[in-house]
RNA sequence: GGGGACGUAGCUCAGUGGAUUAGAGCGUCUCCCUGCGAAGGAGAAGGCCGUUGGUUCGAAUCCAAUCGUCCCCUCCA
């Protein structure tokens, strides 16, 4: 891209300095560009010299004035004119046909437009969601779900290859999973006509009359008479539920438009002997020791608080164990990284399960967890304690994509940083479904789709190639502006990705499409700055241009998981 | 007590160590539709960026301390 043009030209530059002796550089720093906001800084401007003039015991105007002096300039330069600029900034200014070039690069690229391959040749297994087995996706899980899926798309996009997984808790203790299947039971009992059966421990949300009706339509009248509290039908009811209920996850989800590559199950961790095997990995190498009858991980020896338990007195594997055996499969499967997507709750697990990973021999930095703070339900001014028992739930499906829309709900969780707590009014969220600012950044896209449907009717003019077009007659400032912020997609895509920040994207969405508003709405107040205007040869520069507009809109909702509405 | 996250406009929140002017949405106040769909645009008001120090030519941003809010510190999963 011309930011890393102009930053290779500025270094050729400082290249120069050192060797003709000029600056006594040792090494050559870091340049970095930016636009600045202002029109009369400049296209570009960089802080370089303000950085060096510290080392070099020179006022960092003179630096500036030397690396000016060493830049090409005018002629068949990228650069036309270089400023020095208040304490040394040098701004500059580009060759005018520089924004053509970027919309000469949209339209060769298309929906590869913004990708990069600084993860080419690496491999990721993003696990996410991963909800016990006896409750549906809730609300809170959908922030869990929408920024795991869309930092899967910001990693692809950025040349990983990326896997998404989601791991099933179903080696849940069995007092926990049988009570639910026993729930299941008897809401299958009831839908047969029998009397119902309550009990304190009894889930009673509506989702496990939704779970009993697809062991009905399965199994038919089958258990109709069984006996709840013989072993036999306990263990038949549980792995009922528990399918039932991941079907229903994986059905929530979709709804949500994610959809996971792998659904790995802990339970086989443990029946195939992965477990024992990485508690045999690990106490081979040392890091284990016998206290209490129980059998303990030296995770202290790898900066964790305290040890942990592996191994119960009881002789069965905790959770940790498991956890161990399945970040080693992780690796063996041979994924370079792992990134597992973490509610603030359990952060503290984080030192625990490097520690582990440390432990079996792999470097823990391989890990990455992404952390995201709570999700309050607020509702009527009070936030929402909920419990899946208590069956008071807030599901992600039935409260809120199907009241305010997968488009909105998804924009919500996304615009947000994972480090913020996030409060969601489900009243507000309901109310105020035409104010979401999704729909700010679809309209733009789908006001593009119409000028150029309306430029095809009443102009009988189709969207030209770039080549086709005199992009030079582009040269209003809300054009400018436009071009230059479609030119910052890669920039923004590998930012996001780099710091697992996907609220970046969603404001350059809303960033963009505020560009484009402004530009377009230019053309409301005098009809020669309308996309479809008059002179045939603007109409087709501006064709190009609102067309690479909507390639980069496109582009952006596609990683968000988002629509791109021809009409809204 | 230890670990983590967060304190930015009335409210909800963005903000990569740089330039007279710290941004957006909502709310408040003005304007702009016989229209390229106003689900939009132009503008106004509203901020000692929690507080105090430090580093720096320069700090909302980095460092330290401090105050406040939230989460976690099971042989639960």
């Amino acid at each position: 891209m011309i930011k890393e043009q102009l930053a290779e030209v500025i270094s050729d530059a400082l290249k120069i300095a050192k060797t003709n002796g000029t600056l006594a550089l040792e090494t050559l720093p870091e340049v970095v560009l930016e636009m600045p906001k202002s029109r009369a800084h400049g296209d570009w401007a960089t802080g370089v010299a303000l950085g060096l003039a510290r080392t070099l015991g020179m006022p960092p105007r003179d630096v500036a004035a030397t690396i000016v002096g060493l830049l090409p300039i005018g002629g068949d330069s990228l650069i036309a004119k270089a400023d020095i600029a208040g304490p040394g900034f040098i701004n500059l200014t580009l060759r005018s046909d520089w924004l053509a070039d970027i919309l000469r690069r949209i339209e060769a690229q298309g929906a590869a437009f913004g990708q990069s391959h600084t993860g080419a040749g690496q491999s990721i297994v993003i696990e996410f969601v991963s909800t016990n087995p006896n409750g549906p996706i809730t609300v809170a899980g959908g922030r869990n779900a929408a920024i795991g899926d869309t930092m899967a798309s910001l990693l692809t996009a950025t040349g990983y290859r990326v896997s998404r997984e989601y791991y099933i808790n179903d080696a849940l203790n069995s007092v926990q999973m049988n009570n639910f299947g026993k729930s299941v039971f008897f809401r299958y009992r009831e839908l047969l006509g029998h009397s119902g059966q309550e009990w304190d421990e009894m889930y009673r949300g509506e989702y496990v009359a939704d779970v009993a009706r697809e062991v009905l339509e399965k199994d038919g009248t089958a258990y109709e008479n069984a006996d709840i509290d013989d072993p036999q039908t306990t263990h038949i009811f549980r792995e009922l539920s528990e399918a039932g209920m991941i079907a229903q996850q994986k059905t929530d989800l979709e709804a949500f438009g994610v959809v996971f590559d792998t659904w790995f199950s802990e339970s086989s961790l443990h029946s195939d002997g992965r477990v024992k095997a990485a508690i045999d990995e690990v106490t081979r190498r040392g890091f284990t020791y016998e206290k209490d009858g129980a059998l303990w991980l030296k995770a202290t020896e790898f900066g964790d608080d305290k040890d942990r338990v592996l191994m119960r007195a009881d002789g069965t594997p905790t959770y940790i164990a498991g956890d161990l055996a399945y970040h080693k499969d992780k690796f063996d499967r041979g994924f370079d990284r792992a990134i597992n997507v973490w509610g603030a709750d359990h952060a503290g697990y984080i030192s625990r399960t490097k520690a582990g990973i440390a432990a079996l021999g792999y470097d823990p930095n391989r890990l990455y967890v992404l952390l995201y703070q709570l999700v309050n339900i607020v509702k009527d001014g009070e936030v929402v304690m909920s419990s899946k028992r208590k069956g008071n739930i807030l599901e992600l499906k039935a409260d809120l994509i199907e009241e305010i829309g997968k488009d909105a709900a998804r924009f919500f969780f996304l615009m947000r940083s994972p480090h913020s707590t996030l409060d969601i009014d489900i009243n507000l969220a309901k109310k105020t479904e035409k104010d979401n600012p999704v729909y700010y950044v679809q309209y733009a896209y789908a006001r593009i789709a119409q000028a150029i449907q309306k430029a095809r009717d009443e102009k009988n003019a189709a969207v030209p190639l770039a080549a086709d077009a005199n992009l030079s007659l582009l040269t209003e400032e809300t054009e400018a502006t436009l071009i230059k912020k479609l030119s910052e997609l890669p920039d923004e895509i590998a930012l996001s990705a780099a710091e697992y920040a996907p609220q970046r994207l969603v404001q350059y969405a809303r960033d963009l499409a505020a560009v484009f508003h402004s530009f377009y709405d230019a053309g409301n107040r005098s009809p020669a700055l309308r996309v479809v205007c008059d002179d045939p040869e603007t109409l087709k520069a501006r064709l190009v241009l609102v067309s690479a507009t909507q390639t980069v809109l496109r582009n952006t909702l596609t990683l968000l998981g988002l629509s791109a509405p021809e009409r809204m």
